[in-house]
RNA sequence: GCCUCUGUAGUUCAAUGGACAGAACACUGGACUUCUAAGCCAGUUAUGUAGGUUCGAUUCCUACCAGAGGCACCA
């Protein structure tokens, strides 16, 4: 509520000194006692005015002195020339008040409106391990979509599954050759027998690679509607999609559509054509690919020697049937491993050239591996961690400080620690980290929230109505200065489809109140009382919403 | 060989070109016999190397070094 008033401020006074069009630049100082606001305008235009910095900041303070700001108390220069803001009491008091009035609103953004976007996350393969890697993309870009859906973005969250490819021609021949589907179907846990039949695929093929010809053969069949082959496919779809059902639901994370990649089997001719008709194909050793101008990116397989499909043929045909069934405009959002970003360059290039995308319509959130000590982990090799193995030592940790809420302690913490740092880093897996309770963690948010809402309910009734109450006198403190940034950070999160901004918020957030909780008497503040309860139902009330954006859940108690 | 990403404290991570580079873990010390100690307070330690652009560089550019990933029938 006040920034718009300061730039507008500066900007006249740049204007009256003589700047012509002042680009103005508002910032948050990392240090508090440099103010809420400050700018550097004096430091970047001295030059052209000819005049020193520190000279030109004074001037430029005289002058928004003059203008009174309404909620600005005090403004001065520091330094070797900015110009620092000190809000007043009175607004700190109001962003309280507005916080607590407007609940789940999340606050006044609203850049999203009008604008649809399709976030594709998560996408695990069917008859593969659901691993600690697809966890990555599942929890960012659930974290991406929610932040998106809160900006006013329309949103749709698909999971595009793994369900076509070579891969299962590879399958087949394993599952006729050394397994038995009836005993498969007993067992408890159906996709890990996949499993071990793919690791002995790959691991018999280095010593007979006549194998690998009759995978491709089984996909050719499977691709052409061969009974059998479409009958042992459908199983191993069925029993994986059973076990994902099961952790999306402990995850608490929800799709609205599913296609897999045969849902656009299909829709992959049309797509063949128009290549055709805009004369992109190019044959090469009997495959067809498309080569990008002056050779700017490595050319991209279409279809291969024997006709098969590939990936990139899928993904065109589901991008092209996006276009046509959420509209022209619509955003495409990818959050995929980072290994992929060299495919989706292409991907996108090629679909500007289509026409069909404009470069910023596609989007490719890129997340680091998440390796072992050793190196990659591949579930080729069979040296993959199992999500559930995670899930079930994340809550096994957290029963050891607390039963009751351990499910959502060991979860939260899992999602936190991916969710603090950028996406494309890489994470070394290692137990202790992944799944740390203290300091930096999803556990120290929801103890700071949890330990907020037993204070609320332990004041008096009377007392709780803290949005008209008033500030009183003393400095403001530091979750003060921090509580009114939420949307701002929220906005940038979404922009930047980088999650890891609120996570440090969050944490910083719960340091000020924690801070704050421990030196100050909430409950026998006095006269302040109503006013310290405000501010704690106000934290607790961004750290909710902070949190959910995050898909972490803020307990009521721990 | 070429391309992309990464290099910050003993370790794991932050830092829209700005003010003294922030946290956490670990380590050391401290406070609390009243609202939740998974907490609070204090302390030690860091921008891979060499240049360049800039009033000002962890951030931008160039070269080099180190690590990860990718580069035609996998996804």
């Amino acid at each position: 509520m006040a920034t718009e008033h300061i730039k507008r401020a500066i900007a006249d006074a740049l204007r009256q000194l003589g700047v012509q069009n002042p680009e103005v630049s508002l910032e948050h100082p990392d240090d508090l006692s440099h103010g809420d606001y400050a700018t550097n305008v004096a430091l970047r235009y001295a030059k052209e005015l000819k005049v020193n910095p520190k000279k030109l900041a004074d001037d430029i303070v005289r002058y928004i002195e003059l203008q009174k700001i309404s909620f600005v108390e005090k403004v001065e220069t520091a330094g070797v020339g900015f110009i620092n803001f000190y809000l007043s009491q009175e607004f700190f008091a109001e962003s309280i008040k507005e916080v607590l009035q407007k609940k789940d609103d999340f606050g006044r953004n609203n850049i999203g409106k009008g604008k649809k976007v399709i976030v594709e996350f998560s996408s695990p393969n069917i008859a593969k391990p659901f691993t600690i890697g697809h966890l990555r993309s599942t929890i960012i870009g659930d974290a991406v979509a929610k932040t998106l859906s809160v900006l006013g973005f329309s949103v749709i969250r698909d999971n595009h599954l793994g369900d076509w490819g070579t891969q299962f021609g590879k399958m087949i021949v394993a599952i006729k050759k050394w397994g038995d589907i009836h005993k498969i179907a007993e067992n408890a846990a159906p996709v890990r027998e996949l499993v071990d039949l793919y690791i002995r695929f790959h691991a018999e093929a280095k010593t007979n690679p006549a194998l690998e010809d009759e995978a491709r053969e089984w996909f050719v069949k499977l691709e052409k509607g061969d009974a059998e082959a479409r009958g042992l496919w459908k199983q191993c779809v069925a029993w994986s999609m059973k076990e994902f059902e099961g952790l999306y639901k402990r995850l608490g994370v929800s799709f609205d559509t599913m296609h897999g990649e045969s849902f656009f089997e299909d829709k992959m001719q049309a797509v063949m054509k128009e290549l055709e008709q805009k004369k992109l194909l190019k044959e090469s050793e009997g495959a067809q690919l498309v080569f990008f101008p002056n050779e700017i990116l490595p050319p991209l397989m279409i279809l291969k020697k024997d006709g098969g499909t590939l990936y990139a043929t899928r993904d065109l045909a589901t991008d092209a049937w996006r276009k046509k069934e959420y509209g022209n405009g619509v955003t495409i959002i990818n959050e995929t491993g980072g290994e992929q970003s060299l495919y989706f360059r292409q991907i996108f290039m090629l679909e500007e050239m289509l026409g069909w995308f404009k470069s910023n319509e596609r989007v490719h959130i890129g997340h680091g591996l998440t390796r072992g000590k050793e190196g990659k982990m591949s579930t080729r090799e069979g040296n993959t961690i199992w999500l559930e193995e995670v899930l079930d030592e994340a809550v096994k940790r957290a029963e050891a400080i607390n039963k009751d809420t351990a499910e959502i302690v060991g979860i939260g913490s899992l999602k936190f620690n991916d969710l603090k740092r950028e996406a494309k880093q890489d994470i070394v897996f290692d137990w202790n980290d992944v799944l740390n309770m203290k300091g930096d963690s999803g556990p120290y948010l929801q103890y700071s929230y949890a330990r907020a809402m037993s204070v609320l309910r332990k004041s008096p009734p009377q007392l709780r109505r803290g949005a008209e109450s008033t500030r009183r006198g003393g400095g403001v403190n530091e979750l003060e200065h921090l509580l009114y940034r939420f949307p701002e950070i929220v906005e940038r999160a979404g922009r930047e489809y980088a999650p890891h901004f609120i996570a440090t918020y969050l944490i910083e957030l719960a340091g000020a109140f924690n801070g704050w909780y421990a030196k100050e008497r909430i409950l026998d503040a006095g006269e302040e009382t109503k006013y310290r309860l405000a501010l704690t139902a106000a934290f607790a009330q961004v750290m909710k919403n902070g949190l959910w954006l995050l898909g972490i859940t803020a307990p009521e108690k721990m």
